[in-house]
DNA sequence: AACGTATATTTAACCGATTAACTTATATAT
DNA sequence: ATATATAAGTTAATCGGTTAAATATACGTT
């Protein structure tokens, strides 16, 4: 600026005036205006953004912080996050947690240290204190795809019991009577095995064998030892819920493997779009997330939130139900 | 600082002294130090690191550019920088280019502007002015998974050409002759693309309506005739080489819906680890890149040249052929 | 001529750190 | 007794911007 300012041959906030856009405000000079412009853009000119984060208290950088970024689901939020915050001049520092409270926590200092305007998070089990320290910070935060209760922070969610008892009507409807869930033992995730419980029971067909609970810890051993059992001759199940696609995609290989023949017996369904849809050759129903929606309208409310607003929105979307 | 300062009754440049670890080298006493540093824990002071690299120079911060965070290869590939960063206390901040030349020089922009110590991007199509832009800035800078002929910087990738041989010559010796291959018309991918042509050439089976050039605009079109057309009787192919795992993708996806019956005729090989595999019911070799090795090593020479190394490291892995 | 009022620009303080150069006090050597 | 070295800190400049307040100039009025 200082080089912008000899040049022309005026004060370095001159510079600073016009460059930040402040020059009708505080009556530059429509010549003097040009002048800078131009030989701002002759010397490649471009700001420090640490300087007048440093000057402003902005940073206009906002921190995100997922479990797991190669997960296709967050890959996909991230994605959507950053486009939409691009489009108002923000800047996304990524941090993965890996679910443990501990990094989040560590990451949370780090993106504070960093100066970042607000964070958006995916709450993790046992992070009650973690969301509770942001809160305490008084930044901006908004969880996106879960949320914490008795969080006083807004959030952005699929009403996963809605979907859930969506999902499970439908395969009623079709004519499944037996329907089981694989579920994660996440207090976020019970809205899903809610929805279903109620439809069950609404129906007079809850059976609480139908449900098998499955540890972060041991995935692929709990998914084994579930499908095992439900696939016995007696539970004699007719329809088959995953909660999310990892455990979906778990089931269905151990499934295929264990050279389970199932696809004119058994309906499948699970929660979340993935990829691998391409490949599937048999019925499936599944909750579609909007997943765009979700992403945008997380960052609208960190930004309204940044913006000065102190009102604490708690949005929810609905799923929609498809079927390949 | 200023506060801990006063209220251990000395200067702000002792207490920033001991928080940057001079204290030693500086001969600040050990008794001042402990006060220093419990004082500060007391007080929960966390440094400003906008400030911090305003003085220094430099923000611990690295810049990734890539195509599409969403995309499964790019989202694990992110997920192991964002890792190897950390370890070394860089933050990482992340851009999608949408694979256009326009928005990567935007993105670079923003980058500088923030002052990020260096910037690692997944070259695309047509981005030569990019990358020379940014070795004109003299900022560190590696490509990863892909790389620019004439660009004088460093990069790391995977060997196309010796991968695509081997899968090539693998099929080869399972006894398949008619090898088709369905590619994007990308310089970046050409590795994938010769390999296979000269272990084709080698035993003489080479012939050039096996090879189906997809566009990236008209993908999903593309694939569907190219299928069509090396599904023809009178092609009588034995295997088929996806170059991507968005054409496999694309591809069975598609061969299923036509109910074209590949399952005991037909080879099928790919590029690439995906999710999906968990549901894949028939043959399938591919070629798996050591994601976790490309992720670090990229980020560990970034931070050689952060360091000061002028050296330009074009590091090669291989990958390994795989069968389901 | 004196004054008020816009207009156009500059001054100087500030954001929160880092660090080269300096000061002061004490210990050790000659 | 004097010179030198070492220890333990402090001073003040600096990074590259922003912005409230001050200043200077021109213009229109009475």
């Amino acid at each position: 600026m200082q080089d912008i300012a000899d040049r022309v041959g005026v004060s370095r906030c001159a510079v600073s005036l016009v460059l930040s856009g402040k020059a009708k405000s505080t009556r530059i000079s429509e010549g003097l205006r040009r002048k800078i412009i131009d030989t701002a853009a002759e010397m490649n000119y471009t700001p420090n953004e640490l300087a007048r984060g440093l000057r402003t208290g902005q940073t206009k950088t906002i921190g995100v912080i997922v479990a797991d970024i190669s997960n296709e689901f967050f890959g996909e939020l991230v994605y959507h996050i950053q486009r939409r915050a691009m489009a108002y001049d923000y800047s996304v520092i990524i941090t993965n947690s890996n679910e443990d409270p501990d990094a989040m926590l560590r990451e949370i200092h780090l993106l504070v240290n960093r100066q970042v305007d607000g964070i958006i998070m995916v709450p993790t089990n046992n992070s009650l204190h973690v969301a509770n320290h942001i809160v305490s910070l008084s930044i901006p935060f908004v969880q996106v795809d879960r949320f914490l209760p008795g969080v006083d922070a807004s959030y952005v969610i699929l009403d996963n019991f809605d979907a859930s008892s969506q999902l499970t009507e439908k395969l009623y409807r079709q004519g499944c009577r037996r329907i089981a869930m694989v579920r994660h033992e996440t207090s976020a995730l019970n809205g899903r095995l809610e929805g279903y419980v109620q439809v069950m029971e609404e129906h007079g067909i809850y059976d609480s064998c139908l449900v098998k609970n499955i540890d972060y810890s041991s995935e692929a051993d709990d998914v084994r030892s579930a499908i095992d059992e439900l696939f016995k001759e007696e539970v004699s199940i007719d329809a088959l819920i995953f909660q999310s696609h990892e455990l979906f995609l778990l089931g269905i290989s151990y499934i295929r493997t264990a050279g389970i023949d199932f696809k004119n017996r058994i309906k499948i369904a699970t929660f979340d779009k993935i990829e691998a849809f391409a490949l599937v050759d048999f019925p499936l129903t599944y909750v579609e997330q909007p997943i765009g929606e979700i992403g945008r309208e997380v960052v609208d409310i960190l930004l309204s939130q940044i913006k000065g607003s102190n009102e604490i929105t708690q949005k929810v979307f609905k799923g929609s139900i498809n079927e390949i």
